[in-house]
DNA sequence: TCACGAATTTAGACATGGCTAAACTAAATG
DNA sequence: CATTTAGTTTAGCCATGTCTAAATTCGTGA
């Protein structure tokens, strides 16, 4: 078994190649454009990294169409995202970070730990298998859970359902989230869906309602009312 | 208050400049050769950052005598050092890691932590002022407590001792010393000293007896029995 | 079908922090 | 006092990962 090193940079892009593949409204290629946008980088260092991730067989790159991760480069991929959930949610419970404050400092952690650390968190959250924002947490061995969870936009009038993730790692709208008890496991009920995008008015839990714009109903992901 | 960072490598060398500076046996200026054994460098490698550092007002550089670490340097270093100590005080006590295997895993997270990380570790370990290893943690503002600890090698035969401080990261020696029950707080006595740098013969706490050589012995520093 | 524009890639530069080999200092030794 | 030598510095190179500017490609609309 060989163990080659990633740097931090080359982690990091597989990350967002990743993370830009199996977002919900992503297309069969993951675009140079895209990743340079999500890196925060010029497409010129874009277009520079995918070249050398794919002689590194981490991924397929097709000049000029895209981008494609490999059987292996999928595997780091999900080795880093394991780290990140991880870490997240151990900043969560065991030092008291707020939801929106995880994803940055993770960032920063995911590099720095070992896997005996990675192990030390994993046995003291008692081997969780969901992150902080809901999402799954790979397995050490690659494997990651299919939800089939829908998005709160499209739950039509009418239903019941439960919060069970977040994809969004923006603090302010995580924050406002929290605020009006937007959280993971919170009941709601779609009350109203105004037309021409305009927002949902949902119940949330017991207590009030809320007017929620559309950009955030779209981020939030929830199971419907239905024996599991 | 200028917010200047410093880069990882930047960061590694005043944290070695200053622990060779503050180690027992140094000299008056730190050597270039003793930085580059350290950082586990080139001569030339570590000359070109001293020079980087000189630049940048952490240090003072005579060519060919040596460097000292400006104030803004000391300062510098010892809030990397501080870092460093919490990290390995928080391993050792909320995550269950082993005293030999604290100092590396802390070199890599100490670069990665948020001031916010700092923070909060620091009250979850009840503000220490002592780490794992028995050295003084600098405060957040930069005063380190002195010591007067002497090494368990120069303490006399017939006196009474407890272990205070362990100033040496070889892992192989602390699983030693670990293992012999010679850990912070043991109680010793020294029985017999054997000239020529031969070893200690001294008793540990209640249990037994143990033959205990002068690299070791000058390793582990010791308060007497006196009133504290 | 051809040209235009947006996306992508190439070319060439820069910063950081390593390296080796060669040149240089300074202190000790004969 | 000259010479040797250990330690230090300089010179020049390399890898990584970023950038801007210029060239290229590809799909689309006239």
């Amino acid at each position: 078994m060989e163990t080659l090193v990633l740097s931090e940079a080359v982690q990091d892009y597989l990350k967002s190649i990743y993370k830009l593949a199996n977002a919900p409204q992503a297309g069969e290629m993951v675009t140079t454009s895209l990743i340079a946008e999500r890196m925060q980088v010029s497409a010129a260092s874009a277009t520079n990294m995918i070249k050398k991730l794919a002689e590194m067989r981490l991924l397929d790159h097709k000049p000029y169409q895209g981008v494609e991760l490999t059987s292996t480069g999928v595997k780091m991929a999900l080795e880093i995202v394991r780290h990140h959930r991880l870490i997240e949610l151990y900043l969560r419970q065991s030092l008291g970070y707020d939801w929106d404050q995880v994803d940055a400092e993770a960032d920063r952690l995911e590099h720095a730990i070992s896997e005996d650390f990675e192990d030390r968190i994993d046995r003291a959250l008692g081997f969780p298998t969901v992150g902080a924002h809901g999402e799954p947490i790979p397995s050490k061995d690659g494997d990651i859970a299919v939800h089939d969870y829908q998005r709160l936009a499209d739950t039509p009038e009418g239903k019941r359902c439960w919060i069970r993730q977040v994809s969004d790692r923006d603090p302010a709208l995580l924050r406002y989230l929290d605020e009006h008890g937007l959280i993971l496991g919170a009941e709601l009920e779609i009350r109203k869906k105004s037309p021409f995008r305009g927002p949902l008015r949902i119940a949330i839990g017991a207590d009030g309602e809320h007017h929620l714009g559309l950009d955030a109903a779209e981020k939030i992901y929830v199971e419907l009312d239905r024996v599991r």
